[in-house]
DNA sequence: TCTTTTTTAAGAATAATTCTTATACAGGAA
DNA sequence: TTCCTGTATAAGAATTATTCTTAAAAAAGA
């Protein structure tokens, strides 16, 4: 994400909420701005939880609501847990996945290139890392014919 | 995955639980029986209900605990949803993630040679790509220094 | 200002997952 | 096989995450 002052950046917001027609709230403001100085992917809770303070009416409720809303809208985008019920896969060897936003449908595929792929050495270096895959997002070919 | 008979594959389980030290029980067979079958990674719900009526006295709990238990000795694995509350990411240019498995942290990275990646076409033809990410998987630097 | 539409708070409702506890079963030893 | 010990299970309560319902509040438009 390209560096912006605080300013710049509630400009850049509010012209793109009033672009999909959505008011300007304090509510809106306040978690979109804790959302954008978090350094570690909040959950609803815990933005929720930065806010209580200065916010003591806001409900939990809103808090997902407006993320939601920031996401449909692109604003922000939802992390590849989704947050949905657990699934799981029997295939243990090396292989990506097309995950379709609208149905949830996941796709196996299996790749060459894909599979090539060189970790970075910083990473490399600091973390083990056990699994490498690559994750499509988009509509698949049933919810794209409706 | 590559193919392989029932057979081979009850061996096969059988083996790994046995190395694991985990009893082989009936229901460990069921459910391991209805994942690898699967074409679509299910959760734990829908894998519940394909044994119910073989099985009318079968948990959810125990469905639950088995894939968990699956998934630690790395005979399964778990989709890159993970099941955990949703969350959010303000940066809406691509990038990837790195996961840690333990701490669920999750690093942002960007890495050209990952941002260059061509989707396959059979996919690019089918489905609408919005997003391309790379995900690693791993201990973190503070998880491994305990 | 008045009206209409959008947004919110509150709390109930639902869904996903885990915990507690008493019982049942698997695997090894006799 | 039978018995023993530890492991695994069912049942249902508990917890956590998320959404829904409804009435009130706030914003936008006239």
């Amino acid at each position: 994400m390209h560096k912006q002052s605080k300013k710049e950046r509630f400009e850049e917001f509010r012209k793109i909420c009033r672009e999909n027609g959505l008011n300007v709230t304090p509510q809106r403001i306040a978690v979109y701005e804790v959302l954008a100085g978090a350094k570690n992917h909040p959950s609803a809770e815990e933005i929720f939880r930065c806010l209580v303070s200065d916010f003591p009416e806001l409900s939990i409720d809103t808090v997902y609501r407006t993320l939601n809303t920031f996401a449909q809208i692109g604003l922000i985008r939802i992390v590849e847990g989704y947050g949905e019920a657990r699934r799981y896969d029997p295939d243990t060897q090396p292989h990506h996945h097309f995950r379709c936003l609208k149905c949830s449908r996941i796709v196996d595929f299996e790749n060459p290139e894909f599979s090539r792929l060189k970790i970075p050495d910083v990473l490399q270096r600091k973390c083990r890392i056990t699994g490498v895959k690559v994750v499509l997002e988009g509509l698949c070919e049933e919810c794209l014919n409706r």
